[in-house]
DNA sequence: GCGGATCAC
DNA sequence: TATGGTGATCCGC
């Protein structure tokens, strides 16, 4: 948190074997060797340090790659980038700003200094704020012995036998950062909160305003009495030191002398001795740049007994950097000329800078690049390894540039909960914990009062390994059951895909994205009219994939169709209420786009509905593997559809899903299977990291190309294997039917009649609500699915095909082994350049 | 639009 | 015993 190198540190010198450990190992603490020893010992072996070394060889091959894309550049090329990445940089130089005074604050070690202040009995002991699992910070003394944030608290505790461990208490950390806030307000009104402890102000305008303010208005009283540490009564220019120096926790020792808050006139530069007076117990600050953030800090210490780091640059990129230099308690100015930035550029390793991580950092380094000079000299070889992006914010920092305004916050983008638990591997326990998260979600959504149409799952299992699942659907959603319809399908794909074998979890998440604006909000009941617009489209044009002008047609009303429906049933036993009955509105795109699958799934509708209300037990037809499934409850079915769609191949044994647990115990057996467990990372078969990538994305394509190739199966049979059903006078009049379904529901909007239920009309289920937005989200989610995989796959066949079916095409060709991967794309192979990644973090804020 | 990665705090 | 939670962005599909 307060320091994101240190928190990194470990890592990279346990793993990477780079980045300095600056750690100050004093006579208390532990010295380097020892405190990664000790790491070590309480690291290795884990099924945490396996995921390490897992992920370590993905970058190392990504170096690797970048590294023989390296060795095929000629000299010409080179030069030729050259040229261009000059012109680039001459202009940035001309666009040069260096008028903007911008302040970077950061409080020292927010979190545990806050609960020093608040518990007398923490002063001079080591402390940190977290957990056994988990610190988010230590104290300066705890940090001796190696003791710093993203630290496990266990093993902590090894490095540091005393240290106590802190239970964190946001709601203080909150109540303080609110109160240095204010302060920072009435510097810049617009500053820009990073989080609870850190943040960016741009003081130009108070400065200009400060040039005329008397001293009166510089003056600030220093609080007295209050604190039995501030010693004996001395010289008034003893008092402020002392103060300072007792006042607040105690951080660190050693802070810089020269940027310690002091009392004594006579250290003082001329500025300073003519504008910093200390009168009785008042202190005047005077007016550059230097004293204001002086007088940040000092309020900062005064109002809330904490101190603050404080950087002073042209820019945010730099001020960020300056804020770290003199930290704690302390503060570093780059004057505002081009000299004066360039110089602090010089020798700066680039891994100071924000934006800059650990693998960035990595990959630099294996181009012989530490420092912004050595960044500055490879800019034509960066422009031809990584994207214009990366290249661009490289060439930035290079130049010592960055941004001068600070972006107002934005809207934001997504929201999420998520949450780390011992194991869990029974899936009723997993979907119950989703609901959960969804539950959640909702709340913390609708305290913003948003909906989004985006609901993403993220999993991790046992062994660390990640994975997000992702739908977009048509209606927006905000109450627990409406994301928890889709998070429930996204969760059970999953399951399904590794059944047998339970999933491992130790991470569960939810997350909402794609939120609606106030133009989305009208459509969001369209879902269920989209997908009957698409039986309207097929009804006009069979088997075709339909223009885009299509989607502006508008579905007309059509008689009620003789057959019975559960929706003709509600009808006559509903009351109805006509209020806001939804319009007829654009075709779902996604849904209208073929009229194959739609006829594949209807005679499985057909058939469900007819039986369904006689008993519990009947035969179904499988939409996917077509074949029939005598005396099976509607939920087995269900479960061999989901099966099927997942996992064609699992369709027979498509019963076991539903079992899981206990078979999961043994580790070895299926270490390919996406977030099952692989222990032994050491395994030939997974030596590197391009190896284990390999293993998933062959998978991957393979199985969609067994999907596709059963849904091409699918289109044949139905052309041959079945009789009228299936033909396109049997399409119009399912289009009928369904056309007719819509009438009815029509008048049932929001306004629910409770105990009543909808049936889905894709899978035909009944639905256990009677709420039609959530209706309308199961649907969306039977769409995508059902329907839509099988939509991909004929798009591949068509002769018409569109434009958006690059997606099956590419897997098609992956399967057949066309396709190179990315990551081991050879120059010769590809016209366009393979970039590396770069970082992809505040650029934002740098190119503003 | 999706999924994996990277980054910050 | 035990290695976080939230949000953003980028890249290649």
């Amino acid at each position: 948190m307060d320091n994101r190198k240190e928190k990194n540190n470990y890592k990279d010198d346990l793993l990477l074997r780079m980045g300095l450990n600056d750690n100050k190992a004093g006579m208390e603490g532990l010295d380097k060797e020892k405190i990664n020893k000790i790491i070590m010992d309480a690291t290795k072996g884990s099924r945490f340090y396996g995921n390490e070394l897992k992920k370590e060889k993905q970058v190392n091959q990504r170096i690797a790659n970048m590294m023989q894309q390296k060795a095929q550049i000629t000299n010409q090329q080179l030069r030729k980038a050259q040229l261009e990445v000059d012109r680039f940089a001459m202009e940035l130089e001309r666009n040069r700003n260096l008028n903007n005074t911008i302040v970077h604050v950061d409080m020292d070690a927010f979190y545990a200094a806050v609960e020093m202040r608040d518990n007398p009995e923490l002063k001079d002991k080591p402390i940190a704020v977290g957990s056994m699992s988990m610190l988010a910070t230590s104290n300066y003394h705890a940090r001796r012995f190696g003791v710093r944030a993203a630290l496990p608290g266990f093993i902590a505790k090894r490095l540091c036998p005393q240290l106590i461990i802190v239970p964190p208490n946001f709601d203080k950390y909150r109540a303080v950062s609110k109160e240095v806030k204010e302060i920072l307000a009435e510097y810049d009104p617009n500053f820009m909160a990073v989080s609870l402890d850190e943040a960016y102000l741009n003081i130009t305008q108070h400065l200009e305003e400060r040039q005329d303010w008397p001293e009166d208005k510089r003056r600030y009283f220093s609080k007295t009495g209050n604190s039995v540490e501030i010693g004996e009564p001395g010289e008034e220019a003893d008092k402020l030191s002392k103060y300072e120096g007792s006042i607040s926790p105690l951080l660190f020792e050693d802070s810089p002398p020269d940027l310690q808050p002091r009392g004594n006139p006579s250290q003082l530069n001329s500025e300073e001795q003519s504008n910093l007076q200390i009168l009785q117990n008042s202190v005047v600050f005077g007016t550059s740049a230097e004293e204001v953030v002086k007088e940040i800090r000092f309020r900062i210490e005064q109002k809330t007994t904490l101190t603050a780091s404080a950087g002073i640059a042209p820019n945010t990129m730099l001020a960020k950097v300056c804020s770290d230099k003199n930290k704690p308690n302390g503060q570093y100015q780059i004057l505002p000329s081009r000299e004066a930035v360039m110089d602090f550029i010089r020798d700066l390793p680039i891994r100071k800078v924000s934006g800059i991580g650990k693998v960035t950092e990595k990959m630099l380094m294996a181009l012989g690049i530490v420092t912004c000079t050595e960044l500055y000299q490879q800019r034509a070889l960066l422009s031809l390894l990584f994207s214009e992006t990366s290249w661009h914010y490289f060439l930035h920092i290079a130049l010592g540039l960055g941004s001068t305004d600070l972006a107002r916050d934005g809207e934001r983008k997504s929201m999420s909960v998520e949450r780390t638990f011992s194991e869990i591997f029974k899936t009723e326990e997993q979907y119950s914990l989703c609901q959960e998260l969804c539950t959640e979600l909702a709340r913390d959504l609708q305290k913003e009062g948003l909906k989004g149409r985006t609901v993403t799952v993220k999993l991790k299992n046992v062994n660390f390994e990640v994975k997000t699942r992702a739908s977009t659907v048509q209606s927006t959603l905000s109450t627990a059951e409406e994301i928890f319809a889709v998070a429930k399908e996204l969760l059970r794909t999953e399951i399904n895909a590794t059944s047998p074998h339970p999933l491992r979890l130790r991470l569960m998440g939810v997350r909402m994205s794609t939120f609606s604006n106030e133009d989305d909000k009208k459509h969001q009941q369209r879902s269920i009219i989209g997908f009957l617009q698409a039986g309207h489209q097929a009804l006009s044009s069979p088997g075709c994939v339909l223009d885009k002008t299509d989607k502006t047609e508008f579905v007309k009303p059509l008689e009620m169709s003789h057959k019975k429906s559960f929706f003709d049933k509600k009808r006559s036993e509903r009351i109805l209420s006509h209020q806001d009955a939804p319009r007829c509105e654009i075709v779902d795109q996604q849904a209208v786009q073929t009229s194959q699958p739609f006829q594949a799934l209807k005679k499985t509708s057909e058939s469900l509905e007819t039986s369904k209300n006689s008993n519990n037990c009947q035969t179904f037809t499988c939409p996917v593997c077509f074949r029939e499934q005598e005396g099976i409850s509607l939920e087995a079915f269900n479960e061999h559809v989901d099966a099927c769609l997942d996992e064609p191949s699992a369709s027979e044994h498509s019963h076991s899903h539903a079992s899981s647990a206990a078979a999961g115990q043994e580790e070895d057996a299926h270490r390919s299977i996406p977030l099952c467990e692989k222990r032994d990372y050491e395994d030939a078969e997974i030596t590197s990291a391009d190896g284990v990538d390999l293993v998933e994305t062959e998978d991957n394509s393979s199985k969609a190309a067994s999907i596709d190739t059963i849904g091409s199966n699918h289109s044949k049979e139905e052309c041959s294997d079945i009789p009228s059903q299936s033909c396109p006078v049997s399409l119009a009049n399912e289009t009928v039917r369904i056309l007719s379904r819509q009438e009815s529901i029509q008048p049932c909007t929001d306004e629910v009649v409770t105990g009543q239920a909808l049936v889905c009309p894709v899978c035909n289920l009944e639905q256990k609500t009677s709420d039609l937005t959530l209706f309308n989200v199961h649907v969306d989610i039977c769409l995508n699915k059902g329907i839509i995989r099988e939509l991909r796959n004929n798009e591949v066949n068509s002769a018409n095909q569109p434009k958006g079916s690059s997606r099956s095409t590419d897997r098609l060709q992956k399967a057949a082994g066309r396709t190179k991967r990315p990551g081991l794309k050879t120059k010769s192979s590809t016209s366009r350049k393979t970039k590396a990644q770069g970082p992809r973090q505040t650029l934002d804020i740098f190119f503003k």
